[in-house]
RNA sequence: GCGGACGUGGUGAAAUUGGUAGACACGCCAGAUUUAGGUUCUGGUGCCGCAAGGUGUGAGAGUUCGAGUCUCUCCGUCCGCACCA
């Protein structure tokens, strides 16, 4: 054994056993319980950064654990490849997207390997590998002829100086980021998939996912945003007949007799036809177009409007109301128009307030109290009034009635809305995988074959930036006189829908899945990834799964059992401020002043000596120029302390603040768990056990041994919190080196057992080391491959334990008794504390309280 | 505006079922080793107090023998959604 812990020699020489023996490789095997435990992949931006870290330091501790469990763990890796940064690279460094993506891989690649996580490399895929997207490519056509997709129009932020379309990323200040022409909306085809018709499951099987956080669960509920309403028809007059029929949604019926008005959305072909003939409306609908389209600016936004001049006839009383053009109606929600109730609701109070409409207040509060309907409108549900037959009915009872008259009537019908929308797959980017549809010349389209595929994305290009190189070139898209390949390519999220389910299958080549194969890992049995998933990737997965399902390709009906949101990994930012301009500067590059207590209280950049502005811990970003590089740190601290000080400074699902000295004191602890044990060997050869000839402190570390291994256990398998369990283990190794005794071979025996223990339970987070000590102590085979330690629950015995004695709930004292003592003794004794009798003295017991083997509270007064 | 999470020493945090608040670390202080720096080791470290003791988990109230944990009100931070009728 080496004097010095010495981290380079020992990862490497760890990393080439892993490699050679293939130990992380794994196969289907019905005799072993599978865990497929998977971290979200990465895209390849050609350098690791501490987040990712985190991600795969987390999936890899709990695929080590699992695998000592004796289970067989399926722990793949993968690049989600596709995506506007490769193309804005290929821009500025002239190369194409294809081999800028292939090589940041190769480095990527390098460094997680340097990490030490153990992944199937042998199920490695590339989405932009044509042996991947092509399943996607006829998935899709498949969802096609089921009638699952369907073409329409949406709009694109268009540049008109390019003369391309816009990702959101690319629209800088409402400008395009290269000509700085003001970008314009525009509306051409695309494609969808109806996610809407899954709805209902996915809201109703988001119940089962018992091991999902709730807050996932939350935003994935008011994203779908279910709600059950009404439709009913308003008639409008001297109107064409098309229109006449005016239909809205309202999720308060009850408030129907409130009605003052009608408002559409701009869009609302209501609209367009009261435009065509009055300038003004023209004019007001115009201006709506060209308003923000930002949402957070929407909700703060003054309510506008415009009359229509036309009238809409009430559907129960026969009363005539006007139509109103609003700018807060949406035309994708609903039917696009709305019953406005402005006694009633916020939005049609403030807007009749404008425009000096009626206000009738139709529920009353079902307590009696005031309410001024000239100030604010009463939104509560309450008990109907001025509602004719209606009267005195509540929310349930009036939506049940009303809801009843109007179906008999045929003037209306109970529904229930979305908040969802169809997914839009179409990019008219070049980097992504092509939509494997035939546009046919006379209109129409059709999909390609299944003998036609994959379209092959051409990799050989160059990228000017002005357009798609697949749009810019005819022959890629010419088929013949009748057709033309579709040029638009899918939304990235499409393939990290489903790569999950590839990798059980990553070579097959007879579909998209081996059911086999599939079915046997599936559904991931753990799944860990950022936050920022937490609505579309978590969402479209899902939704991608149950199609997979229908399509008879999986037969669970969700993809991911467990899921963990880990936090993101902060530190300190410094910036200047030029104006309204930031400039950023990395930590490296400042000096820093601190206070007696550590706390830095200004820092001055090094080359100037100018200060900067002290901004905070916030996430680790290019942005903020607070990244800290993880090559650097294992370059210096070594792989397996950068992986223990991830996951010991906090728990997984918070936020971590990076620190550069925890960092060291993480080290600190493998070079103390090193010397120990080199101590240990050095003192000879131990032992055994026998467990009723130990002495107290024996038996005190054979007890503490075995409670870190039960603790342990359930941190890792349970709670998922990888802090306190490496804090149990440092406080194993603290009490080894207090009460181990290695002057006898039973002493030693005892304290083989304690350190084999530590090496086994930091195995997952700090696997290099322990597999070096693991050697050192002479097992022939390798700890990968070791099983976990079991708790010998007669070594948990105690016959003794300490006490505590409250009076009125305040600590006064301590004793030592026998465990399981009976109560009057314990009371007896805990009256006998010289420091309780002082706090008793001239009172009177009322009650003494004994929580076995715990405490004993005496209640005086 | 709606929804969710959170608030504990100088710092990161722990307290799993209502039962000794601050485990485990970082930092700091003192001492030992070292030519020195670093390393390593020992002891101390919530706050007030010489001590006895008091006090302390964002603030205030409540339930309880006992509250960081449960209930209510308020304050603050963070996250998500945001005119969804």
């Amino acid at each position: 054994m080496q004097d010095q812990y010495d981290p380079k020699s020992i990862e490497q020489k760890a990393q080439q056993y892993w490699e050679d023996s293939q130990c992380f490789h794994v196969t289907e095997d019905t005799a072993k319980e599978k865990f497929y435990c998977l971290a979200m992949f990465p895209y390849p931006s050609g350098k690791l950064h501490m987040g990712h870290v985190r991600n795969y330091t987390i999936t890899d501790v709990i695929s080590r654990f699992q695998k000592m469990l004796g289970k067989n763990v399926l722990h793949p890796m993968g690049w989600d490849a596709f995506g506007l940064p490769a193309e804005n690279a290929a821009i500025n460094n002239k190369t194409a997207p294809a081999k800028w993506t292939y090589s940041n891989i190769e480095q990527m690649k390098t460094q997680l390997r340097e990490l030490g996580f153990g992944f199937d490399w042998q199920r490695e895929l590339a989405t932009c590998d044509p042996n991947y997207y092509r399943w996607e490519q006829w998935f899709f056509t498949r969802l096609y002829e089921k009638g699952m997709v369907y073409k329409k129009m949406a709009t694109v932020n268009w540049d008109p100086v390019d003369q391309t379309v816009l990702a959101n990323e690319q629209v800088i200040d409402g400008k395009g980021w290269r000509s700085g022409a003001v970008v314009e909306r525009k509306e051409i085809p695309q494609w969808f998939i109806k996610i809407t018709a899954y709805a209902e499951e996915l809201l109703n099987d988001l119940d089962e996912l018992d091991e999902w956080p709730e807050q996932v669960k939350t935003m994935q509920r008011n994203w779908i945003g279910r709600s059950q309403g009404i439709e009913l028809d308003f008639t409008v007059t001297d109107v064409s007949p098309e229109l006449a029929t005016l239909t809205v949604y309202t999720t308060r019926p009850d408030t129907l007799m409130g009605v003052t008005y009608v408002s559409v959305a701009p869009e609302h072909p209501v609209a367009i036809a009261a435009s065509e003939n009055n300038p003004a409306i023209a004019t007001f609908i115009k201006q709506c177009k060209a308003q923000s389209v930002s949402e957070a600016d929407m909700a703060t936004m003054e309510k506008k409007g415009i009359d229509t001049g036309w009238l809409a006839t009430h559907p129960i009383t026969g009363e005539q109301v006007p139509v109103w053009i609003a700018n807060y109606v949406l035309m994708d929600y609903g039917s696009g128009a709305v019953m406005a109730v402005p006694a009633h609701d916020e939005r049609d109070f403030a807007f009749a307030k404008q425009y000096q409409l009626p206000i009738k207040q139709v529920i009353a509060p079902a307590n009696d109290e005031a309410i001024d309907l000239d100030k604010a409108a009463f939104i509560e549900k309450g008990i109907l009034i001025n509602s004719g037959d209606f009267d005195q009915l509540d929310f349930a009872g009036a939506f049940e009635a009303i809801g009843k008259f109007l179906t008999d009537n045929n003037k209306g019908k109970v529904t229930t809305q979305y908040r969802l929308r169809d997914w839009g797959v179409s990019r008219q980017r070049y980097w992504g995988a092509p939509i494997p549809m035939l546009n046919l010349l006379e209109g129409g389209e059709i999909p390609v074959p299944a003998d036609k595929l994959p379209v092959i994305l051409p990799e050989d290009v160059v990228m000017d930036g002005v357009q798609s190189p697949i749009k810019a070139d005819p022959s890629w898209r010419a088929i013949d006189e009748a057709m033309e390949r579709e040029t638009d390519t899918f939304d990235t999220f499409m393939e990290s829908s489903w790569y999950y389910a590839r990798y059980t299958c990553p070579g097959f080549t007879e579909g998209m899945l081996d059911k086999d194969a599939a079915n046997y890992w599936l559904p991931v049995d753990q799944y860990v990834g950022g936050i920022e998933h937490a609505i579309l990737h978590l969402l479209y997965a899902r939704f991608f799964h149950k199609l997979l399902r229908d399509e008879g390709l999986v037969s669970c009906k969700e993809p991911f059992k467990r899921l963990l949101c880990q936090g993101m990994v902060l530190s300190e930012s410094y910036c200047q401020k030029q104006g309204d301009k930031e400039i950023w500067f990395n930590v490296n590059d400042l000096d820093l002043q601190k206070d007696e207590k550590q706390r830095v209280t200004a820092a001055t950049v090094k080359a100037t000596g100018e200060p900067v502005i002290l901004n905070g811990l916030t996430k680790m970003s290019k942005s903020k120029n607070n990244g800290v590089d993880p090559q650097t740190m294992v370059d210096s601290y070594g792989a397996d302390a950068v992986r223990l000080f991830t996951m010991f400074a906090a728990p997984p699902t918070q936020s971590l603040e990076w620190n550069d000295s925890a960092l060291e004191g993480s080290q600190r602890f493998l070079r103390k768990l090193w010397k120990t044990a080199q101590a240990h060997l050095e003192a000879g050869a131990p032992g055994s056990i026998v467990a009723d000839q130990l002495d107290d402190d024996q038996k005190a570390l054979r007890r503490k041994t075995h409670e870190t291994i039960a603790k342990v256990t359930d941190d890792y398998q349970q709670r998922l919190q990888f802090n306190t369990a490496i804090a149990a283990v440092m406080e194993l190794l603290n009490e080894i080196n207090k009460l181990a005794k290695r002057s006898s071979p039973e002493g030693l025996a005892v304290e083989r057992e304690a350190l084999e223990a530590a090496i086994l339970l930091l195995a997952p987070v700090a696997p290099h080391l322990c597999h070096e000590l693991w050697s050192n102590f002479g097992h022939a085979d390798a700890i990968v491959n070791a099983p976990w330690p079991r708790v010998d629950e007669a070594a948990l015995v105690k016959d003794n334990q300490i006490m505590v004695v409250q009076v009125n709930g305040k600590v006064r004292g301590k004793f030592e008794i026998a465990v399981n003592a009976d109560k009057s003794q314990v009371e007896q004794r805990a009256l006998e504390e010289p420091n309780v009798i002082k706090f008793i003295e001239g009172q009177s017991i009322k009650k003494i309280i004994v929580v076995p083997n715990k405490l004993v509270n005496i209640v005086v007064g």
